[in-house]
DNA sequence: TCCCGACCATTGGTAGCACCTTTCAGTGAG
DNA sequence: CTCACTGAAAGGTGCTACCAATGGTCGGGA
């Protein structure tokens, strides 16, 4: 019949969005471990043909959500096969009710990586990326002394990426996007105080100095300090019981 | 015309073997950046149907090996837009020849990440988790001062997922996959002494017993140095310059 | 030379079929 | 009553054919 794009008006791929609903379902609990779906279900559902179900679903099973066994059909799978590092279902999971706990696991991943993409950048950064990091630094000053928050932010961000890049890890390098995610949802959630804290600005421009200088040690035990003031501004998130 | 199973004889499904093949081509560099592919010669390559084609490029795509586009057909990625958390592209990039790279780099991860995931061990596990971590470590003495190295290795690698595991971090216990290939990778490659050195038997022990105990900032140091003995082992591994 | 429109290669999506595997219910024998 | 066999149905797997959309490419006109 030729159904041109439901409704959703973007320029998305048919199936992404039907991967998108399905996905945010499954990490969200919606849909159990165990749940049962088949292509028709996934057919009628979103009004798509079997191809684009099937497609789908392939994609699912790809990221461990679901397996595919002829006659018994599609079955959702616990959490513990889901590929949490694949940016997608990292994403559904920032974007679902365990956003808590994600921001809370990905930091934590954060204060084990950083510290030593830290001290590999020292090493190995080039001199134009030791010298951005330099001015990122006196940026974020500027900007966060003035209590300008998402412009902070945003050079908290290019900062944080930088550092992973110059770290040529390149499994360090693929955490960008999770550093990232960190760092935004950590300011929608209102976890930034008004204006950064001094010690935050500091211990900023000590890793840029110290990765610049290329002394390794003091940039990973800089960098060592920043995240843990991180995590203690991530621990108002636990008490969520009030 | 239904061909049914090309030859293999495997009971995995069709897409499954072509994106092996494609997979291994592109992570291998024998598709180096920019090829361009066509759904038309997948088929005809493989002699599979249209079906099969794109459910595989679509798996390809998902993975960030390739993208496909209209009328330009589908594209070989950069290595920096590869999913290289993904099993998959892990599994091929050793397999292939950058088996060093990939292992060194993997290395570093583990460095990173298990010493917090040790101390994070430490202060969540189970009694009985406590109890095998202790056992573990004795068996792997046994067989350690016996030199049989593949039962040596595989309580090596139950050892540390079950720190993996016990760390109740989801990031972290998704690298056991890693971690186990890294460990069994490390001794194909024959980067085992024929005798583990004493100094690892006792940082297991030390590892295994301060976990136990609830120590977690010792279990951490323990497995910091535990990794550092990893490490120097693994330097035979001349590092590519770059 | 430069811009614009027509063309066409190639993916995106739909439809429908044949086939194969797996499960499950029903049946009969012991 | 239990167990093994059997057969049918369910549902994914794979195939073909066809139309729609899109974005390079190329040629022609200003």
């Amino acid at each position: 019949m030729g159904r041109q794009r439901a409704g959703n008006g973007g320029t998305e791929s048919l199936h992404h969005s039907v991967l998108d609903a399905i996905g945010l379902e499954i990490t969200g609990g919606v849909l159990p471990e165990g749940h049962g779906l088949t292509l028709d279900v996934i057919q009628e559902r979103f009004g798509v043909s079997r191809t684009v179900a099937r497609e789908t679903m392939r994609l699912l099973e790809s990221m461990g959500l679901v397996v595919s066994r002829r006659r018994v059909g599609i079955t959702v799978q616990p959490s513990s096969s889901w590929h949490v590092y694949d940016p997608r279902v990292i994403w559904w999971r920032l974007a679902g009710p365990g956003r808590d706990s994600q921001l809370r696991s990905l930091t934590e991943l954060r204060i084990a990586v950083e510290p030593l993409a830290a001290s590999a950048a020292a090493r190995y950064a080039t001199p134009a990326q030791r010298e951005r990091l330099l001015a990122l630094a006196a940026e974020m000053r500027a900007h966060g002394e003035a209590g300008r928050l998402e412009p902070f932010m945003e050079l908290d961000v290019e900062m944080h990426s930088l550092l992973l890049r110059a770290s040529g890890n390149e499994m360090f390098t693929a955490l960008t996007d999770v550093v990232t995610s960190v760092l935004r949802g950590r300011t929608q959630l209102g976890l930034m105080p008004h204006r950064p804290v001094p010690e935050a600005l500091d211990l900023h421009e000590e890793v840029a100095r110290t990765v610049a200088d290329g002394d390794h040690a003091a940039a990973e035990t800089a960098m060592r300090r920043l995240l843990a003031e991180v995590r203690d501004a991530m621990a108002p998130i636990r008490p969520r019981r009030v």
